[in-house]
This record gives structure tokens, C-alpha cells and sequence, in this order.
DNA sequence: CAGAATCCAGGATGATACTG
DNA sequence: CAGTATCATCCTGGATTCTG
């Protein structure tokens, strides 16, 4: 039996994973990513992290793993309809996080967003 | 130079501790909390991540630490205004929570919310 | 290109005892 | 009651190498 104290660990369990937020966010953003496209935005993750959190989303049925059986792989990942209802919630956190930059440059902090990955 | 690849980085680094969105939860629900308080919704937090945790969310100005000068002490935390800009966020993170526990009980998982500790 | 399989260090987290 | 200090431990996450 698993217990949880409060509901929201039940999302912390889900979403909880160094690098499973951001990863939502990317597919949010784009919609459908191949692994590559996805390692290209995220700079300091490594092989192993992408993958494992990937797989670990995937599992939860928050996202969806499309294979093309081709020479090379191709591999693209995308939101299921359950990882959708996440959207709203991880899009406040994003606007909040642009406005905790601000709030930081504002104060004279040494901040900045690379984001250059836009193409 | 602080940087980062999304900004939603920025909002992961206020409140990807363990424990800060169960505590920030705790507090969005309740308004202000004493220490003990606190621990009693969060039984499996130790003495030392709770005041670590705590420390972190006061020094990125999310809550504020209300000290009484009486023995035995007493200590108040609650969201400052900037943390309650935060509390949309959470919101429908813990909403999302209740719904992801509702679905995995409705596939049959043995999960369930604890949640006594409502006074 | 995508990812599996190792090995491994480090920080994060826990348990316990002590203080004012 | 609230918090510190110390020590032990776990396991996350990184570097590297290998495969189809």
C-alpha cells in the first residue's frame, strides 16, 4: 500500500526527478521532440539522466515514446493526453521562474537565460 | 554569471528541495505554521531537513521566519508575498496530485492519502 | 542516432544525541 | 519547542565505453 501525507506528493512523485520538469517543458513548448532535439536544449544533462528520466516519464503515462524503425534511429517523444493535463500547472512554474529571473536582475543579481536552442 | 538553459530552471532551484513544495503546500493551506505544526503533516521529515529546507525557501525570500522571544520558544512560518505569488502554481500541482491518486486508484493501485493530520 | 551497461564520487538525506 | 552538530548511508547522477 503507498500512502502519501499530503496529495501533492503524489505529483512530486511523478514530476520529481532532476530533470523531469524541464524536460515537460520542452515538449510542452514544442510538442514533439526527438532525443536529440532534446539533449540540444538541455546542455548539461547526460545520455544516461535523458534517458532514464524519460523512461521514468513514459512509465507514469505522462509521456509517449515513438520509435521509427530506420537506420539511423529515430526516436521522438510527446506529451499523452494525460501529460497535457500537467501543462497548466508546469506553465505557471515557467512564467514564475521568468519573473524570479527578473526579480533577481532587477536586484542587481548576475543572471541570465541562454536559451539559444530556438531555431 | 548565473545561468540557465529555461527559465523554469530558476523556479526549480526555489523549490526543488525534497520537501519545499510539501512545506509551501502545508503553508498555502494553512497560512502560518508552527515548527512542530509543520512536522506533524510531515512525519517523515527529519529535524534537520525541515529546518534545512525551511532556511532555503527563507533565504530565496519565499517565507518568512517569525521568531517569538518566549520560553519554551515558538516559531511562526508563512509565505511572504512573493512566496504567495507562487501559490497558483502549487495549486493545481496539488490538484493534479489528487487526480493522479483518483486515477491510480480507479486502475486498482493500493494508494491513499493519510492526510489526519486536519485539527 | 539512440541507448545500454559499467563504475564511481559526491552530495543529499537520515539517525542520533545534545543545547538553550 | 526549536534548533544544532556529528556521523553514517544511500543513491542520484556523472564519465566512460560499448552496441545495433
Amino acid at each position: 500500500m503507498k500512502t502519501f501525507n499530503i496529495p501533492v506528493e503524489a505529483a512530486l512523485e511523478v514530476i520529481g526527478g532532476k530533470w523531469k520538469v524541464v524536460i515537460l517543458c520542452h515538449l510542452i513548448d514544442h510538442g514533439t521532440l526527438r532525443t536529440s532535439e532534446l539533449k540540444k536544449r538541455m546542455p548539461n544533462i547526460t545520455q544516461k539522466m535523458l534517458t532514464q528520466q524519460l523512461r521514468e516519464l513514459e512509465s507514469d503515462g505522462v509521456l509517449e515514446r515513438i520509435v521509427y524503425n530506420q537506420v539511423p534511429p529515430k526516436v521522438e517523444y510527446k506529451l499523452t493526453d494525460y501529460g497535457t493535463s500537467l501543462a497548466p500547472a508546469l506553465q505557471m512554474l515557467c512564467s514564475w521562474g521568468e519573473q524570479h529571473i527578473e526579480k533577481a536582475v532587477s536586484e542587481g543579481e548576475d543572471v541570465m537565460v541562454l536559451s539559444g536552442a530556438e531555431e
